[in-house]
DNA sequence: CAGATTGTGAAGGGTTTGTGAACGCTACCA
DNA sequence: TGGTAGCGTTCACAAACCCTTCACAATCTG
């Protein structure tokens, strides 16, 4: 991910020759989807770009982050060690960005990476039990949220509600069925109007997250 | 930690000049004590250099890494993510070098020594038992400051009654879970209520330290 | 239209957590 | 030796929370 749009035309370059997959955002809310890490030149408008480092750890994904930085600005990294993993000096020869990505590369794919659950515009961190949905975040019950957690954990995936009485609640869970549908109602009502459609309700059968294999 | 010994005289001079408390050390045998890090000039003998790198990991030191390196050698990097954190070229800009320390020593820890833990206004000195919040010193019992100090060794995380009663109180404890309750209660009591939210409860779950993302 | 299925609102009750206080233990001191 | 203060643990009770249930409305199916 690369802010902003348009990116340098030197970053532009080097990304292509190395074979990244990449796309220039002009906002934290833009990118859906999982990004193994993001570029961000500050010397347009540091202001701006600081402020995108800090939507993005707001949203949850704790993905690295490489600034781009003139050397007469790098006072402006005291105190905002947060917000980036890397930076590179620019004007940057090619060589130097390009181990460098790859050094971030390879450190977001050992581990250290905080256990997510992701679906389009939803977050779920399995381990501060916190769930965004587009950067808003959910105020989830307990139950509210194990069930989330696992209809996101199968997307597209049908259960029906004794599969999930049995699965979310427990194997020896003894109670009515209807009580899935409440779950389900206030969960919706959470995820927002615009995001209520995310649980689909298939009639006979029971619930499924997400779109269904068809409609992807 | 420096390697080799003698160092670049730049980078000596780099390292007085942040009041870093350095030693050049000629091999992964030699150092005592606990290092911050370490800072290794690859130029002079690169073999050498990722040996001795090699062999802090082996060590078990857990240090990270800076290397210095001429924009040459930077072929010599690939597939060798795993011996470093970070890199800078040489000849290096004073202010570059700088930064980078200092983002190495903020990454390994909080704060220049390592027997700190610090978030937002909370400070705990783990070797005086000493705890200020916004400079306020907290009086805290031992079995306090050792709760305090384990929620907030991991900010965000929740951890479950059981979990802290093996983790702060001994894997063979036994006694009831309500303890853990109590201590919160009285951490809460001494953190003042401007901090009381400090520690946030997850029902159904455990104890939480640290504002979640969204709320800082 | 009849029957089945699901959405909706509200109420009850059980579980979980906060709170104050008491108990027992240990260390320290006269 | 007896007294005292500090601390960790436990208990009982109160308060808050939210899971479950139910009744009824809305919707879908045949």
């Amino acid at each position: 991910m690369v802010y902003p749009d348009p990116p340098p035309t030197e970053l532009a370059r080097t990304l292509d020759l190395g074979g990244y997959n990449w796309k220039a955002v002009g906002s934290a809310q833009d990118p859906e989807g999982r990004w193994l890490g993001a570029v961000v030149a500050v010397d347009e408008n540091p202001e701006d770009a600081f402020g995108f480092c800090r939507a993005l750890s707001r949203r949850g994904l704790d993905i690295p982050i490489l600034l781009l930085i003139s050397g007469t600005r790098l006072d402006e990294l005291d105190m905002r060690d947060d917000l980036y993993t890397d930076f590179c000096l620019t004007p940057f020869h090619q060589r130097e960005l390009e181990a460098r990505l790859a050094h971030l590369v390879w450190r977001s794919g050992t581990g250290l990476r905080p256990e997510l659950i992701e679906y389009g515009p939803l977050i779920l961190n399995v381990e501060t039990y916190q769930a965004t949905i587009s950067g808003r975040p959910l105020d989830l019950t307990y139950m509210e949220y194990e069930l989330l957690k696992f209809l996101a954990g199968s997307p597209g995936k049908v259960f029906t509600r004794e599969t999930l009485l049995s699965r979310v609640w427990g194997y020896d869970y003894f109670g009515g069925a209807r009580t899935v549908d409440v779950h389900v109602r206030r969960l919706r009502a959470k995820l927002g109007e615009e995001h209520a459609g995310l649980i689909t309700t298939v009639r006979s059968v029971g619930y499924r997250f997400g779109l269904s294999r068809w409609e992807r």
